[in-house]
DNA sequence: CTGGATCCCTTTGGATACTG
DNA sequence: CAGTATCCAAAGGGATCCAG
């Protein structure tokens, strides 16, 4: 069925695929989102993040920053004071991807009934 | 530092968070991209998925199909012959979805070489 | 051909205690 | 305050065998 440049653009597609993936493992874990969200509109605390970012433990609050950090989704910068004084805030980039992000909301909210139906039929049926 | 606006707002964007968590499980699988690209240009068998999709069990081939069949994702089609022959299709709504995530490809794209760079940075540096 | 069922390993994430 | 270290439970996913 397939003629050549369609391949051809088949094998961009999926190279595609791989990136939106990139993507996707960035922020799919449980908590980047959340975390995300509460940096993006200014520095926050470890602590505080840690109380708004509820049910979330010390380990995963820590092990999600360091990724954020490392893919260059959030500024890490720490108070040499007494106590200690750490703040996370998201950069730009992180801001952008975010507006991405929120593409993805649109088409939730634009499908939620479909997809519901979708679902009770499926439900249903199995 | 937050007006009461300001918090409604808050309110407002932890819901998105919410949202795009869910759109994410959709398809954050290890699988689910790399099946939907390959059903979104029309019907395809689940040989074919099993041998395009590089890699894949049957087991997880099964789970992810039924996964996006019960969100609305593709639509399943059971030809009645002997042998049986089972298609599989990607629905306009995913195909909304597709387009969507080719968004983050264009982020991904526009920031390859900043992320890059603060990987460097940060393994340098730990 | 299209799966379902089972077993097992790996990864992810939670709870808790400890430290500069 | 802001983590690190350790242990443990749950989930994700691969391999294999079986069935309509």
């Amino acid at each position: 069925m397939p003629e050549i440049k369609d391949l051809e653009a088949e094998a961009a597609v999926i190279n595609e695929g791989c990136t939106v993936l990139e993507v996707l493992n960035r922020v799919s874990g449980k908590w980047s989102i959340g975390i995300l969200l509460q940096t993006i509109h200014g520095p926050v605390r470890f602590t505080e993040l840690e109380r708004s970012v509820g049910g979330i433990s010390r380990r995963m609050l820590t092990l999600t920053l360091r990724n954020l950090e490392r893919d260059g989704l959030l500024i890490r910068t720490v108070y040499p004071t007494v106590p200690p004084k750490v703040e996370y805030c998201a950069t730009d980039m992180a801001r952008e991807l975010y507006s991405s992000l929120l593409e993805l909301t649109g088409w939730a909210e634009r499908h939620r009934e479909t997809i519901a139906a979708a679902r009770q039929t499926y439900d249903v049926e199995h």
